[in-house]
DNA sequence: AAGTGGTCTAGACCACCGA
DNA sequence: CGGTGGTCTAGACCACTTC
């Protein structure tokens, strides 16, 4: 039942891994209840304050939500609402407004990596990534626009997925598909020009300037899976994050 | 012992407050151990589990670290080296090399709240407040310039503070001389431009493109304990955060 | 060896929600 | 009302650090 986990992990870690790719696994819907605090306790022979510690660390994750009196609900970035969990992109032309964000993928490829990439995924010089560009729109407006990269290998059937079957959001995919989880994310943001690529998408003039933000995402042990440079419209796009 | 907390919050969340104005108030040194776990229980009364929780409370929110074996530790902000733990900033133009920021009070005095500053501050329309503007400086050269403000009645003292009292860091002045401690920041990125003001300051031309981050620091309560809009220069700053 | 935090148990009772 | 999660207890044993 829980093959991939270390059996020298504590039990409410390895209970943790369990459930999280039951959850990756789609074993429930975006918002459908698991079973009981007790039931689950009883399944895995452990006692409910450890099933509890582990559902909690998945709420931390932001993969369940409990409600009191209720039940613990899945909770999966889609496009039922409230949050992109590390997306703290908002469109600072409608004030902030909740409108659904829309992805476009305009190229895909296998390439070398540039010393840049390799870097920034921590590959060793001269590996193969796949690259993607892609176009965000938000209320059918370009706002983003951002050259993204994946270690070539395991991410290589990515380059010919059908579109739909993508969807807005990556680390879903990553999840679904090539089994990363995605845990944490690097941010570093700067100031950028549009080249002519990124001026005829994103509808500025050359030379215009955009906000760049460059994102490493991270795997549950640590290794990088994705790199990114996103160029977003100063006029469109803000940045937002909260730090504790 | 505890009075600011509501007798109607959990026995746990009392305690994490109980523990978190001890903290504020300077009762253990940063990095000092902090009484054993089952001392803190049976000082208060409760078992060592709802103080664990408690203690488990206040090292998510980053006031305590611990260390199996060894014991809890206050960890807060300091002067000690590493860390500006909410400064993610970066000199772009020395490759990020750890030079000693420094900053320069350019003006302080008390006006009438903007609904913008207000708002961003929680407080009730026309509330008085503290205004500072502040230059920043890597490496002798101006690489910030912010415009920040404090609630009034509580704050009215910084205005006449040494200069040298205050020194580079802000959140530890809070702290010593308002007894408020920072435990968590919401930043907002953006660009803007310089105006007259800025440019002359940041040496760059009126208009020239920067960024902008708008940071709200908020205390243990959660109330706002001061707002800024920052500006920085596009060729020697970088915003850099690691989220989880 | 002594003391710390880390894990885990097997309960009890409460607060909340929905039927 | 029954079932859910939320709180709290009073322990046991383990893993780790320091002396």
């Amino acid at each position: 039942m829980l093959p991939p986990s270390d059996d020298r992990l504590p039990m409410h870690a390895r209970l943790r891994d369990a459930l999280a790719s039951r959850i990756a696994a789609l074993e429930w819907a975006s918002g459908e209840a698991i079973p009981s605090e007790q039931e689950l306790a009883k399944a895995y022979g452990v006692s409910t304050s450890t099933m509890r510690k582990s559902i909690e660390h998945l709420v931390r994750e932001g993969l369940l939500e409990r409600k009191q009196g209720v039940g613990t609900f899945v909770r999966r970035p889609s496009f039922d609402g409230s949050l992109f969990r590390w997306f703290n992109f908002e469109d600072a032309s409608t004030g902030g407004g909740r409108t659904v964000p829309e992805s476009r993928l305009i190229e895909r490829e296998v390439m070398d990596a540039t010393p840049e990439i390799a870097s920034g995924l921590r590959l060793p010089e001269g590996a193969k990534v796949v690259r993607v560009l892609r176009l965000r729109l938000w209320a059918g407006k370009p706002v983003i626009c951002e050259d993204l990269y994946l270690p070539h290998p395991l991410f290589e059937p990515f380059v010919t997925m059908d579109e739909h079957e993508i969807g807005p959001l990556l680390y879903p995919v990553y999840e679904r598909a090539f089994g990363q989880v995605v845990t944490s994310v690097e941010d570093e943001l700067s100031l950028g020009q549009a080249d002519v690529v990124k001026a005829r998408l994103l509808e500025v003039k050359t030379g215009d300037p955009l906000i760049v933000v460059e994102r490493t995402s991270f795997g549950t042990n640590g290794t990088p899976i994705d790199w990114r440079r996103a160029y977003g419209r100063s006029d469109r796009f803000r940045y937002r994050v909260r730090l504790t």
